[in-house]
DNA sequence: TTTT
DNA sequence: TTTT
């Protein structure tokens, strides 16, 4: 009935463009490292890595734009997603659908967002998906063991 | 660095309430169907089925008040948690750390929410996590297939 | 940049429904009253009494099956609105503009949203209206102006 | 019974820094400007301007650190506060008590944050609250006392 | 001025 | 695999 999600993060590598086969409607995928409120039991800050997932003309400025390591606010509701593995097994992934992303910082480097060169940051987002297939997503699940490291705080 | 969610949703099912090994910490893990903003192509309204996990009193709180199709409001904090499968595999699994639970509805079975006989809610829960493996919260990825039918709205 | 309001309480009166003067846009204003997630040092629960505004369908759906004392999940935005007070003072009033509007619960008395006699529903609101002059909104505004301007997008 | 509010925008001025009277306890209040998602009619993307106070440790931490024109996220709770004005009426004014603030990006002029000189920006607070009466928050406030019966928990 |  |  309600599903409202709000991140900050930074991407961890550059979107990914696509566009439905049917339609053409692009679709941008990213993942992005939300920092967690607290250090682990080493004193280490862990970072959970959300898979985000925007639409249309956000897509498109999502790819023009950002690059990884860039810091993005998000906002949009959490989605499970169903796809079949190359077996035929059925997964189940977890991602924010982003109504809004936000640009929180530029780059260093200031060919991004100059409006003229995308085709550039465009070579960039394909050749980062040579070796980034969706498996690295890495969500999975078989079995649950209640630990007491996964105590918070 | 900001990872905030709130969601309203009913349980798919009672919860289950574990403590950890080391410490026995209460731990409380169910699962909400929250229903989309809008229907699909066949006219139908879909529900994301999101894992919750909470902890210590809340914990023990939601095990002894809540049961399957309940309707409460949890917010938190999304989080991609890591478990081996039996065959060695890493899996990641997306849950949400509910820091608050608000209960929506009462029970038209009275006899919960009593503040008499939680030991009965109590079996009850033990009883539902007989056939309910923690297999089943099943969220997964390897392929990642871009469709018209994800297109939202 | 970002503004993401989540709020769950009861109405502590009728909605107001009203009509922009200009396009006839329907405008819908309520009160919530929101418990806070403590009690003071009297051990008494306070709670905050947030202004809603919600506009077009969602505002007449409000009117229409809303009543005193109802539970509603609100998500939406918050918003400064500057006003005139009689005496030509500025005054700002803060108010959440729903984007979503969920209806938690129903009423004992099932005369309401039954999808038959909303007229009924609509004449008690309206009845309701007119001794509840705007000037109740409690934050010290006088005269509460419906105008095209505030209308969003 | 939920209350939950994301903000991200830029402090309109320092943020001030007191104690409560009795227990001393670390207040921070300051102004956030939140621009609106959307333009008005003349194409002008307006902005809410939204009081945020905080407490303890992060009052502090917002008094050394922040300063007018910085970027920041704040999550908390929306609250509506009493107070008395001059003439003896009583006003009230929405605020959002952040439970967290974090700063997304960095002062140019590399003397704030460096944790070395934070007196001299504790001056500059100092200095700017000089010009900056409470009346500027722009809610018709008069005087805004810091009380110990509002600390939370 | 306020809801359950 | 799933809630109303």
């Amino acid at each position: 009935m309600l599903n409202q999600v709000v991140l900050i993060g930074r991407l961890t590598r550059d979107p990914e463009l696509r566009y439905t086969p049917g339609n053409g409607v692009a679709v941008c995928n990213f993942s992005l490292a939300v920092e967690r409120p607290f250090t682990n039991r080493q004193g280490e800050r862990e970072a959970d890595f959300i898979n985000i997932v925007t639409w249309r003309k956000q897509a498109e400025q999502c790819a023009n734009h950002l690059g990884k390591g860039r810091l993005v606010a998000v906002n949009g509701r959490l989605q499970m997603r169903s796809y079949e593995t190359q077996d035929g097994q059925t997964r189940r992934v977890a991602e924010v659908v982003g109504e809004s992303v936000r640009f929180l910082d530029w780059p260093k480097n200031s060919n991004k967002n100059s409006g003229s060169n995308y085709s550039e940051s465009g070579f960039g987002n394909q050749g980062s998906s040579d070796n980034s297939g969706s498996d690295q997503f890495g969500f999975g699940g078989e079995e649950y063991q209640v630990d007491d490291d996964d105590v918070p705080f």
